[in-house]
DNA sequence: TCAAAAGTGTTCTTCGTACACCCATGA
DNA sequence: TCATGGGTGTACGAAGAACACTTTTGA
């Protein structure tokens, strides 16, 4: 049994972005400081002694990248033995959705660089994040079913097709619009405002709807779940 | 930003096991040392420098309950400062499955005894461990409707009125018997043998049936998935 | 008037659910 | 022969999947 322990704990996370041009993307950073230097990884860094899991997270995104983040989730804890070059290091890794647009990237000394990757160009990456990533695309591509986290990555009003477009981008695959409509509409949560899309070149503009987390919460309570 | 961390990082293990005569149960260890002297615990410990996650849960079973296990999952991290009175613990939480026929529990000189709990009949316990044991609890009630981790907990025979109760155990529900067999049957992943049950007392004893793993991983390669 | 994107309903099949009687065994 | 527990099938309704044409707009 250990007597003295000398491990250190971090946490990291995983940002997911989506906007319809680039599609499904995640928030990354460039190292400045050894080791992998200079490669890109996860934002992340270690735990302040007084300070909570999300606190740290909050911070660190805060400190590294300028972003604050609105849904945040606990995803698993990576600790296997060498998976720092430096120590041991346990980490604990969260995801996020954030919209992208609402920020302004800002590198801070840690970090040379941040940037927004497409899902499907991610860099080679430091440590073992790329392993993360993957465990976290899964758990979003698993929650986006059974529960309406999707608008966190909206705007606050959106045309169905964006919707739909968010959804065939996470899960990669082609969804059948009729029939999606049909069953996010029947839960009543989608409140559709008057006002219509702005489309950047022909077509017939939607109609913009808003997600009613009253009404979700109302649902929930009452036992309903929602499931695509 | 945090220069010196003072973090200690521990794993704890929710484990399961199933009897129909005791139900679903719980495996708890009554402390030995302080803090929470004499009140009822998970079991549990500090991680060694060296020592992986998985292993560092093994190895205070083995110590502390004398148990081996064989299912093992990663729950969730608990974090909060303040949670462990002594000092900043970051404490990583497993939930595993055993049948707990298959051991004798030994208590050690940490815990001065180690004991199988109803899992409606906890008692009362230190540190944040309800909150664990609740989140433990509800994720296996998820697991077990879309994997087939029911057998973890069965003999290698069983007959399948033991699959129908120890479902209704943990899901706290009744099942509809008919409706139960033929969800699970159309898999195919459960093997009839020709034995029979020995029953205690009168009634009609049923067919014994084996759990083939290799067959539920060909279905599961073929993108079959469990569902109850 | 053409191209682009949004809006909309029906049919068929599959799956979930509700439900009751007979059979084998031990006492 | 009675009590106990196991074995089995059908009918109904709900939900999911497949599928195509019309409408609005900008160029």
């Amino acid at each position: 049994m250990p007597t003295s322990q000398d491990i250190k704990i971090a946490v990291d996370a995983v940002v997911f972005g989506y906007t319809s041009k680039e599609g499904l993307s995640l928030l990354l950073i460039r190292r400045n400081i050894k080791p992998f230097k200079n490669t890109w990884a996860l934002p992340g860094g270690l735990v302040g002694n007084e300070e909570s899991l999300e606190d740290a997270i909050q911070r660190e995104l805060r400190e590294e990248t300028g972003i604050n983040i609105n849904y945040l989730e606990q995803l698993y804890s990576f600790g296997r033995p060498g998976r720092d070059p430096r120590n041991r290091v346990v980490s604990i890794a969260y995801y996020g959705l954030v919209k992208p647009d609402a920020f302004e990237l800002q590198a801070d000394t840690d970090a040379g660089d941040v940037a927004w990757f497409n899902i499907k160009k991610i860099p080679k990456l430091g440590f073992d994040h790329a392993e993360i990533i993957q465990r976290a695309h899964e758990r979003l591509k698993n929650k986006l079913l059974y529960e309406p986290i999707g608008f966190e990555l909206l705007d606050e009003k959106f045309p169905f097709s964006e919707l739909e477009k968010l959804y065939m981008a996470v899960l990669d695959r082609p969804i059948d619009r009729r029939n999606f409509k049909k069953k996010v509409s029947k839960y009543g949560f989608l409140d559709e405002t008057t006002e219509r899309q702005q489309l950047e070149g022909a077509g017939r503009p939607g109609y913009l709807y808003r997600f009613n987390e009253e009404k979700y919460f109302t649902l929930k309570k009452e036992g309903v779940n929602f499931e695509i």
